[in-house]
DNA sequence: TTATACACTGGGAACGTTCCCAGTGTCGTA
DNA sequence: TACGACACTGGGAACGTTCCCAGTGTATAA
């Protein structure tokens, strides 16, 4: 009924519980003779220690949460994956929690987390308080590059880069008129693309994209299509903020009879598995997403072990192009 | 430095330690006046009571554990959202792991499940033995059919349904040579798809598909192409034991010039979002994910909370046939 | 021989809650 | 007036570990 505790395998072995204990931890300090009696008791009685007590005497649970906007956004369960694997490796278990994008709960989840004792947390922050977040109290690592939260250790794709191939790849197809979608309007991840399209563009300001905001789902990249059509004179390439937009512009287009690449180039931001498989297969910047989990994890734990006194640090993986069908050069078919 | 604990608040606000007990657990016995100086004082402080310690009085953490295959495997993300979602109203947090198909992980993972005292857990199973699974000691609810498990509560789409579904479908456009790639070889889910194949061709016995054994990945169904060409007669069409081996196959069939739907028709099962994007776009069998998280989530949480007592019970959710553009009447194009 | 060091051991306190229980006070009723 | 019923209260034990510490014994050095 009652699951075994120390003092039962204590008993069963013939040692006291700190010595039981000494073996659990893996401390020398013990006789072979003990840890061997120890060792196959614990074995043969299929003892298994109880993380909720060790957790409230040690103060680690050897758990750390992973808070994200959408699982069911392609974009982050590959990030998932890379945290899952080094936590895994290096002892400690996940909690994984969706903030669905809004503010009130990620709130609750830092809470939460808190509430639970977490050792420390990998956020991918939407719009939460820096107040909030250092209430937490434990180490966090923040996923993106984001300025707000230069005060704690992040990790994040170079959105500079990432911009700069896409455009630099469309300039060198020829592409002069280029609409941008960096996203919804007023997000901190849509500015950080705005800028860094600005950046890019500096040495020939007249060919500065044109502007569009809009949601950073399929549906999002679908609506834009008006948006595209409406301008005068039209594009001929589109930069989408990520790849669930452009994917959304390219059912957008296939669905009014526009030819992608022939008579409008389309390119992405993240290179999730969608991009090698939609029709006409999209031209993206891959980010190392699954990597980029690792790199979250590793400096998380390195925190919450010590290992890591230094200030805070901002990681950045970089990127690159992957070119596939949706892009060409300008003027390739009815021009 | 170190977080406040209960303590701490009873003596801010004047009261004991169990008054305040009782009110953190909305208990009743407590005067108006005494409940109003303890909130005060809790939101002041900032109080977050330790979970780890009630959780070890209690027995009880607020948290289940989900035990996936695989993340990133499009089919998870859906479902782990609908037990987030579930989990979340209901006031327990998710604990996620990746099998990545090993037994032997599957095994340690329900071991550190054991170990954390989880109040219950979720596990999509692959190869895990029931001794394994009954060690656990807490509620525990299956996603599958699997008959195997029969022993616990479960959640599955019904199987023999959706494959009856789209055997249906490809018959009702006149195929009869039908290849069909159920799974690789040996695996419970795989034998499953077998099973519902034979009971849906009871009565035509002669048009019984062929079988060819596959991984459940895009790579399964690539390679899959190949033993498709080399049948004679040339099956028709293809039934594929999920989306992603249909996916893989689409892209097999494209690389070689073979029309689909034209010359073959191709239906997947799962429904996972790249079905509507990959090109063609692919008619499968609607699976709700979603709300078999959902389903999942519940069944374990009335477990755990007592709510039921009934014996283990299989809860089928019902499919339907999306048609999209992959499947088309035998003979439309070159024949 | 004695002192010192150190591997090994087990008991008890502590971690921060919840629950039991015994002790108040107040009220209604006999 | 006496009594039971009951809302309210706080102290202490318990949950299962880890850590501190004091107590063994044995080997090595002086």
């Amino acid at each position: 009924m009652k699951p075994l505790n120390i003092n039962d395998i204590a008993k069963a072995a013939g040692v006291g519980k700190s010595t039981v204990s000494r073996v659990l931890q893996g401390q020398n300090h013990v006789s072979p003779d003990a840890r061997a009696r120890i060792e196959s008791t614990i074995r043969e009685l299929g003892y298994q220690p109880n993380m909720v007590a060790s957790g409230l005497r040690k103060r680690r649970i050897q758990t750390i949460g992973l808070i994200i906007p959408d699982i069911s956004n392609p974009f982050f369960p590959e990030i998932t994956l890379g945290v899952q694997q080094v936590a895994d490796e290096r002892g400690y278990a996940v909690l994984l929690a969706n903030s669905g994008w809004s503010n009130d709960r990620e709130e609750d989840l830092v809470a939460l987390a808190q509430r639970q004792r977490l050792d420390g947390m990998i956020i991918n922050p939407v719009h939460i308080s820096l107040a909030a977040l250092r209430a937490f109290g434990h180490a966090v690592v923040v996923i993106g590059t984001r300025a707000a939260y230069r005060e704690f250790d992040a990790v994040g794709s170079n959105t500079a880069e990432s911009v700069q191939l896409a455009l630099a790849h469309l300039h060198a197809l020829g592409h002069t008129h280029i609409l941008a979608l960096p996203g919804p309007r007023g997000q901190d991840s849509t500015r950080n693309r705005e800028a860094a399209i600005d950046t890019a563009m500096q040495t020939q300001p007249d060919k500065l994209p044109q502007i569009h905001y809009c949601e950073f789902t399929k549906s999002g990249g679908y609506d834009a299509v008006a948006a595209l059509l409406s301008l005068t004179p039209r594009p001929t390439a589109v930069l989408c903020g990520n790849d669930l937009i452009a994917i959304g512009m390219l059912a957008g287009l296939r669905e009014r009879g526009i030819a992608v690449p022939g008579q409008i180039s389309v390119v992405g931001i993240d290179d999730i598995e969608l991009a090698s498989v939609c029709c006409p297969t999209l031209t993206t910047v891959h980010k190392p997403k699954r990597e980029m989990g690792m790199t979250a994890a590793n400096m998380l734990i390195d925190r919450i072990e010590g290992n890591i006194q230094s200030p805070p640090q901002m990681k950045k993986i970089s990127t690159h192009l992957v070119i596939r069908e949706s892009t060409a050069a300008v003027g390739m078919s009815s021009a």
